[in-house]
DNA sequence: CCGAGATACTTTGCCTGTCAATGCATTGAC
DNA sequence: GTCAATGCATTGACAGGCAAAGTATCTCGG
């Protein structure tokens, strides 16, 4: 169902999609893979951010200081960590969303996407 | 001068990049170095394809029959080894561009971009 | 009670693309 | 003669993604 996505497309922003995913509240691995996956899905498209991967993502967040995390409380079921972002974390989501600002208008001039490639000449000596 | 992209934030695309300027018609790797070079900064960023990552894609576009290569005939100056597109590369780079579109969307949706996120609240069960 | 399956986190080792560094060869300007 | 620009190519290290495997707890059916 939907195109398969590499995940290797989006090599890099793992860390940004995880801050993205904790603006919108405290939050913990498996809940965030399943929250990605349905997103993917709602947009048409079979992506998944594989558990290594975000894990490990988690780990070098924490590292940076974008994220803190605790146990959860839960008296039942497996325990939980949750993530919380930081201050430092809001900030570099934003900077992260203005560099993907800029690289995708980049990477459409350099693909020659349609909706720029309009003019019929742009050689430059 | 404008903002330095990471180029890590490109990885994947290389071949891609490098098939869309063959598009605009064959041409030797110091050229693109440079088209591509010109394209960021008329986009106002600072972006530059290394030249072993070129290289090195390029070996691998031809290994898949997306490119073929040729020595240039010019009488004075370093040889040049000039790079045509194929039609299998034709057909890699429509699709690169119909992926690339999709993942663009999908990211926007994971980073939680503003021109998305203008409803309150989406939290599924 | 037992097994299957969902929930939940973690580690190991491999693969692949990027890149700094380095090297080679030619040409033209100073 | 030397320096910068052109032009191509290889090497070794590094980092992120991921398959695979492991640990542990809970729930539900039989």
């Amino acid at each position: 169902m939907g195109t398969v996505l590499s995940a290797d497309l989006l090599r890099g922003y793992t860390e940004d999609i995880i801050l993205g995913r904790l603006e919108q509240g405290d939050s913990y691995g498996y809940q965030i893979n399943k929250d990605v996956k349905s997103i993917a899905s709602a947009c048409g498209q079979d992506f998944e951010m594989k558990e290594a991967t975000m894990y490990l993502a988690f780990r070098r967040l924490e590292e940076q200081g974008c994220i803190t995390s605790y146990w959860g409380s839960e008296g039942s079921g497996a325990r939980r960590r949750y993530y919380s972002i930081t201050s430092v974390g809001q900030g570099r989501l934003q900077e992260a969303r203005v560099t993907w600002d800029k690289t995708r208008q980049l990477l459409e001039q350099l693909l020659g996407s349609k909706n720029t490639a309009e003019s019929g000449e742009e050689r430059e000596s």
